[in-house]
DNA sequence: GCCGTTTTCGGCCCGACTGTTTTCAGTCG
């Protein structure tokens, strides 16, 4: 069982317990140990091994127990239990808007209620009004719950939310009265996927806006709506709130509405050693008086702490580092200097090599590299070794039309074969400027398969970077099963570089293991895989990654001038 | 069930909004 499986157990237990009606800590505990396993970068079968689980957050004596059950057989007898006692499908109740553990609880016991099903005939049948605290607004509330989730059953790719934000934001800047209007909630902190779209704004009179943003076309309902906060549903299921402040308590509210929760638990902590306790509108002291923040800056300077950047709000070590005065310096787009990773019409790109590189030009950037498929991934009208050398003629021809005003490296995306070996042979490979191995098939290989075959093309002496090194598809599909550890070590022993990818769909490297990676002294690279100029938009993405990652520029070789690039190339045999 | 530079026992963030209540419970973030 790897981490993942397991943090899904627990968070299973943790719905079943609370419609239980189990103590609320005793969840929560679980639902802590569940997250923090998430959060593991390492695997959880080697704390297991050196007896080491306790070491792991929120993990005691009894949840390590029950991760040594499950490791060691499998199955976790405590868990067979209590499915027992309460159905396992309740869970799913719970996905429902509007309808949480207390109330799920209440149809399983009142009315035999265990699946959606069940929920859904119950509901249309009126027989949820009659029961004790509820309504035929409530009744009507589920069934449109049950209708939104039949259109919306994940978590929202960043990729999608972020457009649609933009839009809301620069609607709503332009309302009169309106101060200023800020993203917040896990949209702000970069996250892959996002629950839904915060907002928030500073205005002394909160009708204008929000009835600008209850206005919007896009808006198929209005979940509620009151005098500071309210939130709408659009006609793609995508869900949005707004709060409005004033501007005097601006700070306070936008720092509490970024979270994350764990984060913010962490400053009360601090707030509560310092006699003040923090809520959403301010800090208040003992006797009373009022702490108002118009910027975050002041939230956190009267914590005695500098400003910590939103990517690293998750309560990963960023307070702690704060208050040592160790925050990392983050990336940032600006110290982007070039591209690793593009496409043209020669495989599947949509534009020209030429056209590439006048946009990654137009960019500012010194440089760009043209990396096309090769021939084993057919979809993509992957080169085969002639074309690929026919591509260098093209690529030294742009450069010629283009001076020195950008530099063009020519590099390939080569396939990692579902066998292991690589499209292309050694002296092909050694004839190209950057080399970038890839696995797109043979995802699902078991462990150690799928393993050996990164580690090869790792080994590989002409092999530079690895793209998207997972191989992850938001919100589709897993990525494979590697052995991240072992292939951050030979990355860091053979000086390959792993990707992060920009394209939302794929954020891979993802935040917690790109960290992991560079605290083994792995180079990044944060690249595009654009397939047009607008491709290269999606950088933005790939850059916040890399910060919810802890990742400094000088860690990611995009980031070099072109003299250190080619030094490095060169360095490497090139 | 976890955790500890005020605690090995007693905390564990807290307020807005809604719908059902006639003073509050449930959900959400």
């Amino acid at each position: 069982m790897n981490n993942r499986e397991i943090a899904e157990t627990f968070d299973k237990i943790a719905d079943l317990l609370e419609i239980k009606g189990e103590v609320i800590f005793k969840v929560l505990a679980y639902r802590r140990a569940a997250e923090s396993l998430r959060e593991l970068a390492s695997d959880v079968a080697g704390h297991h091994q050196q007896a080491k689980l306790t070491e792991i957050p929120g993990v005691g004596k009894a949840i390590a127990d029950k991760i040594d059950e499950l490791i060691s057989t499998g199955k976790l007898g405590f868990y067979e239990k209590l499915v027992q006692e309460v159905p396992e499908t309740l869970v799913e109740l719970l996905r429902v808007p509007d309808l949480g553990p207390k109330k799920a609880g209440l149809f399983w016991r009142e009315l035999g209620i265990s699946t959606l099903s069940d929920l859904e005939s119950a509901a249309k049948s009126g027989k949820l009004r009659s029961l004790p605290g509820m309504g035929q607004k409530s009744e009507a509330k589920i069934l449109a719950g049950l209708e939104s989730l039949s259109r919306r059953t994940l978590r929202t790719p960043i990729g999608q939310a972020w457009p649609v934000a933009q839009e809301l934001l620069a609607k709503l800047r332009g309302v009169p009265g309106v101060q200023t209007v800020e993203l917040a909630g896990s949209l702000r902190r970069m996250k892959a996927t996002v629950g839904d779209i915060d907002l928030l704004a500073a205005a002394e009179d909160s009708h204008a806006v929000m009835d600008a943003f209850a206005q919007d076309p896009e808006v198929s309902r209005i979940l509620s709506r009151g005098e500071t906060k309210a939130s709408v549903e659009f006609r793609n299921g995508l869900r949005a709130q707004l709060w409005v402040h004033p501007p005097q308590r601006f700070g306070t509210a936008l720092q509490y509405a970024t979270g994350s929760k764990e984060h913010n638990v962490r400053l009360r902590e601090l707030a509560q050693k310092q006699n003040l306790s923090l809520s959403d509108q301010a800090f208040l002291r003992v006797d009373g008086r009022e702490i108002l923040c118009a910027d975050e800056q002041k939230v956190y300077e009267t914590l005695d702490l500098p400003w910590i950047p939103a990517e690293l709000r998750e309560d990963r070590g960023e307070v702690q580092a704060a208050r040592q005065g160790n925050l990392p310096e983050l990336l940032e787009l600006a110290d982007i200097k070039g591209d690793l990773h593009a496409h043209s019409t020669w495989s599947d790109g949509k534009n020209s090599i030429l056209e590439m590189a006048k946009a990654a030009r137009k960019r500012g950037w010194n440089y760009m590299a043209v990396t096309d498929h090769s021939h084993s991934l057919g979809v993509a009208g992957g080169l085969s070794a002639e074309e690929l050398l026919a591509q260098r003629e093209e690529v030294e021809k742009a450069q010629t039309e283009l001076g020195d005003s950008i530099h063009i490296f020519h590099g390939v995306e080569m396939e990692i074969r579902a066998d292991g070996s690589l499209d292309y042979p050694d002296e092909v490979l050694a004839g190209l400027d950057i080399v970038i191995a890839a696995l797109h098939s043979g995802l699902r290989q078991p462990r150690q398969q799928v393993t050996e075959r990164m580690l090869n093309a790792i080994r590989n002496p002409h092999v530079d970077i690895i793209a998207h090194p997972v191989g992850r598809l938001i919100p589709d599909r897993e990525g494979a099963d590697l052995d991240l550890e072992t292939i951050f070590k030979a990355a860091a022993e053979h000086g390959v570089v792993l990707e992060i990818n920009s394209d939302p769909r794929r954020l891979d490297l993802d935040d917690v293991h790109a960290r992991r990676a560079i605290e083994m002294g792995v180079l990044l690279t944060v690249n595009s895989d654009a397939h047009s100029p607008a491709g290269y938009d999606l950088l933005q993405f790939g850059v916040a990654m890399a910060r919810r990652g802890w990742v400094k520029a000088s860690q990611v070789t995009n980031t070099w001038d072109l003299e250190h690039l080619q030094g490095w190339i060169k360095k490497r045999g090139k």
